[in-house]
DNA sequence: ACGGATTATATAACGGATTATGTAAACGGA
DNA sequence: TCCGTTTACATAATCCGTTATATAATCCGT
């Protein structure tokens, strides 16, 4: 079996591949993620960015800046505040809405991974998008089979024990 | 609000931003398929393609060729046996093996899609990536600016009333 | 001041992906 | 021939996206 269907049907399908393609870096991402020991997975990590960059937001302002839907948001939301990443308190001025913000333990992982985690995985998506030019279609072809002669975790740097 | 966090942090959200584009792209397409009032969605599709390219497949090779998992094939191909889309027969020649292939239902579609709408969408799909060149996440933004500007069913040409 | 319209979030339902595991069938070496 | 190993698919569990709807809070025109 040698032919992959969706990559022969090029546009038709150009959603189905990259969903198929998102699907496949964010499951290699979680791997360097979890190779660290943190708890925090590829699709958890926008909220924690987002609140960290524009500080504490309502759940509808956190769900617009990461491009999900509300009840996405939500739920995630809800997740992480179980896992003492994210805290949520009613709002001060109108009890519909929650404010969302980092815990301590979120800055903490927070500052873990600039230091530790994400320079890496930045980089080893770099090294795997590297020099990939052209229409995208070519661009998600040339990633996959990259990928798959070498995954994104052995295109991490190496953890840096100094520095 | 006008912060995409996801399109800010770039390559280190690789994943979620092709994850993201992937099922809108695939929500506008059914926006599309629905409109000629049929009910196949656009992640049954590649599925269909499939069988009517290479015919009758057992259940794993399919989902090889889709490049989806075993069990995400079994419960899509359940579904459009359910549909009366495909038909599942267990292999001559090994029990453990079924056998999946389009059903006449399943063949009536693939020909109204061929003729009436799998052109259109990959012209509405051609349109809207047209011209785009270089890195993929420049790409990935366009494509997104471009859909939120003019959506997909809007890209597609009229349904030819003749030939 | 009142109340219909709007807003913010929670919840329900559904679709769809994965890994892990279970069960049965088939394989192949001893 | 026997049986440990492998294979094919079903099932379970988990995660995560969406739209629709419910509920409560807020807004603002009358």
């Amino acid at each position: 079996m040698t032919e992959d269907v969706v990559r022969a049907l090029g546009l038709l399908c150009l959603g189905t591949h990259l969903k198929r393609l998102g699907e496949r870096l964010q499951s290699e991402t979680d791997t360097v993620i979890a190779a660290r020991g943190l708890a925090i997975s590829a699709s958890q990590y926008p909220y924690l960015a987002c609140l960290d960059r524009l500080g504490p937001l309502t759940l509808g302002e956190l769900a617009e800046a990461v491009g999900v839907s509300q009840p996405g948001a939500t739920r995630t939301v809800n997740a992480l505040v179980g896992q003492g990443v994210l805290a949520a308190e009613p709002a001060p001025d109108d009890q519909r809405r929650k404010i969302v913000a980092l815990s301590a333990e979120g800055r903490r992982l927070v500052a873990i991974g600039r230091a530790e985690i994400w320079p890496r995985i930045a980089a080893a998506v770099g090294d795997l998008c590297a020099d990939l030019d052209g229409p995208i279609l070519d661009q998600l072809n040339a990633i996959e089979d990259r990928l798959r002669q070498k995954p994104l975790a052995e295109r991490a740097p190496p953890p840096s024990g100094k520095d």
